[in-house]
DNA sequence: GTAAATTAAATTGCACACAATTTAATTGCG
DNA sequence: CGCAATTAAATTGTGTGCAATTTAATTTAC
């Protein structure tokens, strides 16, 4: 290999800033598997009738039912923008009911429904089908899970 | 602490399965940390005028200018059904031009304007932004890096 | 006690993502 | 050659995300 003329040299390190390739870049590396994760999840879920973030709010409430949608929002980091419809979706498809407080009318009570909570039984055998398609072992995913959690921390402070 | 009857025990056991509490799945954590990450990114974005989208195909782009709608989506993973009309926008705002391949008329051309060519010294600084926004080391952010692009390699095979 | 401030959801408007389909151009095969 | 198959983008329709605003209800301050 000969080396270039140092002129020439020098206009291309000038030009390759290594932190402005696409590859460098953990938010791309972030972008780009989940939304890959996310088309795993989509025929799984759409066995179920839900889209992920659907997924996500149910899992919420089969952790604890009747919860306010702020209380959603906080726990799933999404304001009412875009909890708002997503809701009326999952209660026109009969999974949840949205339920006005009457102590105070501002608030609205997330249910599940009777299909709601039986949906769960159908859904517990995902986790174990994204867990064979990801192809990793459970320590390499707590790992990730661990460092994930750590940089939103730090990203949401 | 006094352990509970043993039926309500079984009972409790049974109805958490720890695969279904949204802590443990690392697809949460991968999309709410995106997010999180975009977010971040926004106000510095909006100072370019660009979403985050519209700057990683400005990206690839300063990496190699000249690339077609497809080869922009290969490398993106993203679709025409995302990037048409995207990129009509990256036109309208100037930084892009569309140009129709005149040996093989279905093809686009995707080539920064002179303006969007400029831009580049303006987003140099983002980088480092972020750098000190995520509160992370080098060797952090390397390895958490190449945890998920393994990840998305298997997700996508 | 009531007007101002605060709060909880809902609404509006814009920009993705992506499945599915369409349009238009090119290629390949008999 | 001529037509079916393929290819590249664009289009259509649905469902997020989210900033900004609005609506309606409650709380606070004076």
């Amino acid at each position: 290999m000969k080396s270039k003329p140092a002129t020439k040299l020098k206009a291309q390190t000038a030009s390759v800033n290594p932190a402005m390739l696409l590859d460098n870049q953990i938010c791309f590396a972030l972008y780009s598997t989940s939304l890959a994760m996310t088309k795993v999840y989509k025929p799984l879920l759409a066995e179920l009738g839900l889209t992920y973030p659907q997924y996500i709010v149910m899992l919420v409430l089969w952790e604890r039912d009747d919860l306010m949608v702020s209380e959603i929002g906080e726990r799933l980091c999404l304001d009412s923008g875009t909890l708002t419809p997503l809701l009326k979706r999952l209660e026109e498809n009969g999974l949840i009911k949205r339920v006005r407080d009457s102590e105070d009318e501002r608030r609205v009570h997330i249910k599940l429904s009777t299909a709601g909570g039986w949906l769960k039984k159908s859904a517990e055998k995902i986790p174990a089908c994204i867990l064979a398609l990801t192809q990793c072992d459970i320590p390499e995913l707590l790992s990730l899970g661990h460092e994930l959690k750590t940089l939103r921390e730090r990203l949401t402070s």
